[in-house]
DNA sequence: AATCCGTCTATTTTT
DNA sequence: TAGACGGATT
């Protein structure tokens, strides 16, 4: 079968299996989308399933389009029948189909997190509750968190006043949410867990229907997802789980490795296959990876092979400090350039954003065009979202935050106290904004009067237009258009707007089948919803403001563009680049500091390094640095661990090892102390240290570490030190046995 | 309604 | 250090 040529037998194994539960461990590179994707395909093919029982689920949307686009290729079928998407896009599709069995307004609108946030800073206000104490991102954390655990308010266990209150808090959230026919993403995941338990007939109607789940990227789901798929499963269907343990690094966001065990035992998979041979990378790189991630305990147990050959060794470079290091990076880059390379195949990690900073002044100075990730996407910027919000005030009406949000803008003399007044006419009569906004003002004149007339214009007037007209229209009715027009900086955001417009029409070309515009059709062939009422709201409004919210869009333009990829390790994941410079592999940073407090944190730490070092093709490129700018001080570091438990004979070292003289000692210079810190030891009188601030030491117990400042002196005199694992430690100069390392 | 100023904070992120 | 945010000012 063609299908099945140029697979591994691993690969093959994996595709082939028989209709039983699955776990595929598939390492970095290993073709783990092309195993998935091939399986639904040898699946529809060998007939042991139809495409629409199939439902396949990812985390992201690009990884769902691409199966979708890979899945096309192979097999000449409309793609429709099947459920491919993101587990929030699937599950957005199946609560659209059944509002009325899920209780949600047929229009219910998405939140995405910001607006989840203002929703919330709105309720805290509304319950007068010190914001101090109860600090709104907390609260976000905290409902999402009990939902993720798939408890609803009532079901949260309260300890003390605290926690009696932030529950409070969530009913009440809750509570406002439906009023306002709002679902945040959690929401969307528990309502249609919820749903699936209660509601036997839709159960069984969907366990007959999707006879194969397949689950992409297993490690990366939490306790809902996992409950979820349980309960799709039911007794009789097959679940195909692909993953990677040693990619787990979003457990921060509520990822629960331990679902692949859990899986592997509550399911009885006999069925585990290990994808351990690598197509990307070449064998000092793989020798690297396969070391490091060797030092974590707790690991289901894999091993990367190639068959290309070792290739070149791992370069790693000390620099003076973080600005000696991105220049030394940017040299390097343009080296690699001049060779031929494409900007674009090569790539900068970091661990956190704030490292871009340096690396971004230095390639800008260097001439070298570069691409950070990151940032605002396209549906969250603000005039976007103030265009969405007068839609989502036209699709729903009840929808007070849009309206909070559009009410006053562009501003039309609408102050802060005509707002709080319609909010107290809404809380008296225990409807909406809208609604008591527009029976206060039965006599027009008035601001708010005005308002609900435009609104109410907008609407009548996009009745029935094509969804791009409909966007079109309220970008002029709206005021917005022209309210950027006036304003300095508007032209960018002019351009959004437009470029709105056309997002509208290509969702409506495309019909994006990952998710949301399917939900239409669904409606009509949902077997146990009821019949949809006569005069149906503009579907494709609903479904466009969806796709808006579960897909926030490209991060920036230039996606194309020959540049250097800039990105923090976390993003990097899924992506590959023919070179890789991981940099600041230092301690406290790469693994951070705030890790190691955390139970579990340094192992996903080094799995994160592991994620970051598989990226690589052919050149890797680790680099550290002696001092480094953070928070506007000057911070003294010691080389990452991570630097240690790669083998040394995968190891080119540009700069003396460790610092002391290896190789080249020419190209190294000893790290100048920085003024202000240099005064300080100075002060203490000279020739009263022997030592330097910023040097390195030795110390009999502690090991290897920077001298960071000094006080006192003679027998007074104190050095601290950053022993890097060991912590930070204060030493009598007098009896500390300090040599210079 | 826009601007200024002081205060606060500072891992990682998708939906 | 810098950037974001909220409150007070003009």
């Amino acid at each position: 079968m063609p299908l099945l040529d140029h697979l591994n037998p691993e690969q093959l194994a994996a595709v082939t299996l028989p209709n039983q539960h699955a776990l595929i461990l598939a390492g970095a590179g290993s073709g783990k989308t092309r195993v998935l994707t091939t399986r639904i395909a040898w699946l529809v093919q060998t007939g042991n399933a139809s495409p629409a029982g199939i439902l396949a689920v990812t985390f992201t949307n690009k990884a769902a389009r691409e199966m979708l686009t890979r899945i096309s290729a192979m097999l000449p079928i409309n793609t429709r029948g099947m459920w491919v998407g993101t587990f929030h896009g699937l599950c957005n599709r199946m609560l659209r189909a059944h509002h009325r069995d899920a209780g949600l307004p047929q229009l219910f609108q998405i939140l995405d997190s910001a607006d989840q946030l203002s929703v919330v800073k709105r309720v805290l206000k509304s319950m007068n509750v010190d914001e101090e104490k109860f600090q709104p991102k907390q609260v976000q954390w905290f409902i999402n968190g009990a939902k993720e655990e798939g408890k609803r308010a009532g079901d949260v266990e309260v300890y003390d006043d605290f926690s009696r209150r932030m529950v409070e808090i969530y009913a009440a959230y809750d509570e406002q949410c439906r009023r306002e026919g709002l679902a945040d993403f959690p929401e969307l995941l528990l309502r249609c867990f919820e749903l699936l338990s209660r509601n036997e007939v839709l159960r069984t109607h969907y366990q007959s229907r999707f006879r194969h789940i397949l689950v992409d990227e297993f490690q990366d789901t939490n306790r809902l997802q996992y409950r979820w798929l349980k309960l799709l499963a039911g007794q009789g269907n097959v679940i195909f789980g692909v993953g990677d343990d040693d990619q787990s690094i979003y457990r921060f966001r509520g990822a629960n490795v331990g679902n692949m065990a859990d899986f592997e035992r509550e399911f009885k998979v006999e069925n585990l296959i290990r994808l351990e041979q690598n197509y990307r990378s070449h064998g000092n790189i793989l020798d690297a990876a396969n070391a490091l991630i060797s030092h974590n305990r707790r690991r289901l147990g894999k091993n990367l092979w190639t068959a290309a050959g070792e290739g070149e060794p791992v370069r790693v470079y000390e620099a003076q400090s973080d600005g000696y290091e991105a220049r030394w990076i940017a040299e390097e880059v343009q080296s690699l350039v001049r060779e031929g390379y494409a900007r674009s195949d090569i790539a900068v990690l970091y661990r956190s954003n704030a490292q871009s900073r340096v690396l971004e002044h230095a390639l800008f100075t260097a001439g070298i065009a570069y691409r950070v990730y990151g940032g605002l996407r396209f549906f969250e910027r603000q005039e976007v979202k103030h265009a969405l919000a007068y839609l989502r005030l036209l699709a729903n009406p009840d929808d007070d935050s849009a309206f909070l949000r559009v009410v006053n803008f562009p501003t039309r003399g609408i102050g802060a106290r005509s707002v709080e007044q319609v909010q107290d006419a809404a809380r008296g009569a225990g409807g909406s904004l809208w609604a008591a906004a527009s029976s206060l003002t039965g006599k027009a004149g008035t601001a708010v009067g005005a308002f609900v007339k435009l609104v109410a214009a907008m609407r009548e007037n996009a009745r029935g237009l094509p969804l791009p007209e409909v966007v079109d229209h309220v970008l002029h009715a709206s005021g917005l258009l022209d309210h950027y027009k006036t304003e300095r900086e508007g032209t960018d955001r002019i351009e959004n707007l437009e470029e709105l417009v056309n997002a509208a029409t290509a969702f409506v070309r495309d019909e994006l089948p990952t998710g949301a515009a399917l939900a239409a059709v669904d409606q009509a062939e949902a077997a146990a919803a009821p019949a949809a009422p006569a005069e149906a709201p503009d579907p494709w409004l609903a479904a466009f403001l969806a796709h808006a919210a579960l897909e926030s869009g490209e991060n920036q333009a230039g996606e194309g563009a020959d540049a250097v990829q800039l990105m923090t390790a976390h993003s990097a994941k899924g992506l590959e680049f023919h070179i890789v410079f991981i940099s600041g592999l230092e301690e406290g940073l790469f693994p951070h500091e705030q890790s190691v407090t955390e139970e579990d944190g340094l192992e996903e730490e080094r799995r994160l390094m592991y994620v970051a070092v598989t990226r690589a093709r052919t050149r890797l490129y680790l680099s550290f640095a002696q001092t480094r700018l953070l928070h506007g001080q000057t911070r003294y570091n010691v080389a990452s661990r991570f630097l240690d438990e790669i083998p040394a004979a995968v190891l080119k070292w540009l700069t003396p090892r460790g610092g002391k003289l290896f190789g080249d000692a020419a190209a190294w210079q000893p790290a100048p102390a920085p003024l202000r810190l240099a005064a300080k030891a100075e002060r203490s009188g000279p020739g009263a240290l022997p030592f330097r601030i910023g040097q390195n030491v030795n110390h009999p117990k502690f090991g290897v570490g920077v001298i960071v400042s000094a006080e006192g002196s003679g027998a007074d005199a104190r050095v601290q030190i950053n022993f890097g694992r060991q912590g930070m430690k204060w030493l009598q100069l007098e009896y500390a046995k300090l040599t210079p390392a």
